[in-house]
DNA sequence: GTCCCCAGGGAGAGCGCTCTCCCGTACCAT
DNA sequence: ATGGTACGGGAGAGCGCTCTCCCTGGGGAC
């Protein structure tokens, strides 16, 4: 036994045929006869033989991998990787890629250098396309993908229109459940603590939550981290001492928001009822749980890898926006 | 413009030179007179050329991915993406690579077929080497890589003695800092919650406590989610009422009894003491928030890391156990 | 019997790169 | 002048696969 690894000619010699025999057999494509198969097969097993998938990707410009990046400006890692949400997003995509035999590859684009590094990579067919998830709004990485023509799909709605396909949430009926919720539980001071208002959605959710609420009900404005959430919360509170039901713009924060009433003597929901987004971890593991508005970003994820694979099979194929809808989630804090 | 993408030839005739020259410029070798490699780079430039990753690839044999695999029977996606411990990891694993150039296959093995596609995805060379989170003892996926001398490095020590390399943390004197704590601030009657006993690093997190708290200490297990967290402190309580210091054996769970403890009517931590262990997020937003004993997980994936790249840089290179020191973060709960 | 067709299989041309040879030239010491 | 020795650069052989083209032979239609 060499050290070198068995190619298709080995195995060819092997089973005393042609070498574009073999890769028939292994491709499963064209006729060959039933008996040749099982003597081909047997040599395959016999050689120990594994295709080369460079050699393979060289012709069929094919990698079978994916670009998953994260993108946008100074995001650091821990940062990005430790959000529950970006979790529930790699699990969606993963699923879904799992059963068409990709694989993701992870890449983070916080810096300029780290951004041409990923179009560098699918440049040079180390991806076959690329999944971007964006933290920041002005992120320019969606239009570079379309510029150099790679195929590519966004989670949430480009800043500016571009002619790319995206996955998003009807972020502002969202807001619209979020703060109907709190209507009905008889709530009269309203406020709410948005995300980073450079961001899409973020304008979204407070348009929708003000949609219901009222145009003037006063909002704090958070990144969506925890800290954020908290330092909103407190600035909320010291603003509105009356406050008694408050809509945050995601779980992250609404923990936070949550020590902070803690803090200040208010109990949830009894003193100020509290509404989150998102349904994730967080949420279920807060004391009291929080009552929130579901995204379901698996689903999501899983449409986005499937909308690309369907872009890299199909070139031509338009860019296509799927929105889903956000469902109420009743627990314990509304 | 024509549709396909400039090849090495293209560059080499828009700059008058040979392939081999152009090749020397990109790769940095040899010495190539400074002039020649302005106009090759100016070539480069103007042709808009990016080297094809599959040719170079195909006659290096390195593909500049590595496979991240998450292992062991039976994890679904969105509990191992979700759990902010494996976040941690691929933060530091990121880091590491990154300064690299390379990027991480992010790959789950929750099933025999998924397991043998890990193994033939790196045996096609697919990518240059792997690391192993096994979320199970059982897995059997490092003692097959090893077999098929495929470089692998593992997250925790394997449960079985295997030449290979892994970092892991001394979770025996992790345990013992919880215990010391707890006897510190004057807790008497303690308990423990701990993770699946089949897993070396819960053994020996339990065995630590004892070491400190007395081999009797009661112990209820759990499997690291925060429901089982719940469930255990549950009936840890039901058995012993008087409990006043409680080791659970990770943050999550320990999040999980500290709900039950406060519907239990019990303080935290005047009427019970909590100790968690890796000081992950939820740790920080509890509340309290958790004392808890800190794991450097981040650094032990860039180490795991390194350690993969350093075997892949050297085949013949002796299997390392790097192991990690715990810290005591001493926080509101104990 | 002749013709055609088609299934089954081989030959061989690349895919785009790296890297080993090899050759020419300039420069040093002898 | 002569040998030695770098250094700068070209030629060309692969790396291992896919896929088009072509050849062969057997069977059906006429």
């Amino acid at each position: 036994m060499t050290d070198a690894a068995p190619t298709l000619e080995d195995v060819a010699r092997v089973a005393g045929v042609s070498r574009a025999t073999v890769s028939r057999v292994i491709n499963g494509i064209r006729n060959v006869d039933t008996e040749i198969q099982k003597i081909v097969r047997a040599a395959i097993e016999q050689t120990g033989y594994a295709p080369n998938r460079a050699a393979r990707s060289l012709v069929t410009r094919r990698t079978g991998a994916i670009a998953l990046v994260v993108s946008g400006a100074g995001s650091p890692a821990d940062q990005v990787f430790g959000d529950p949400f970006f979790g529930r997003v790699v699990s969606g995509v993963v699923d879904f890629l799992r059963g068409h035999r990709m694989h993701p590859l992870l890449m983070l684009a916080d810096t300029e250098d780290a951004r041409a590094d990923v179009i560098a990579h699918l440049r040079q067919g180390g991806a076959d396309g690329a999944l971007l998830v964006s933290t920041h709004a002005d992120d320019d990485l969606p239009a570079r993908c379309v510029r150099a023509r790679l195929p590519a799909v966004l989670f949430a709605r480009p800043a500016s229109s571009l002619p790319i396909s995206y996955v998003d949430l009807d972020h502002r009926a969202g807001a619209r459940l979020a703060a109907r919720r709190l209507l009905e539980q008889g709530r009269k001071n309203l406020g709410t603590v948005s995300g980073p208002l450079g961001v899409p959605a973020s304008r979204d959710r407070l348009a929708g939550f003000r949609d219901v609420a009222g145009a003037r009900v006063p909002n704090e404005e958070g990144n969506f981290t925890h800290e954020s959430g908290e330092a909103a919360m407190a600035r909320l509170l010291a603003a509105h001492s009356d406050l008694d039901g408050v809509f945050v713009a995601n779980d992250l924060m609404a923990a936070g928001a949550l020590g902070v009433l803690h803090r200040a003597g208010a109990r949830v929901p009894e003193d100020v009822a509290l509404v989150g987004f998102d349904d994730s971890s967080p949420a279920r593991s807060c004391r009291p749980a929080l009552t929130t508005v579901r995204q379901p970003v698996e689903q999501m994820g899983a449409e986005m890898a499937r909308l690309l694979l369907a872009r890299i099979e199909d070139p031509a194929r338009a860019p296509t926006p799927v929105i889903f809808e956000p469902a109420l989630v009743v627990r314990g804090s509304a």
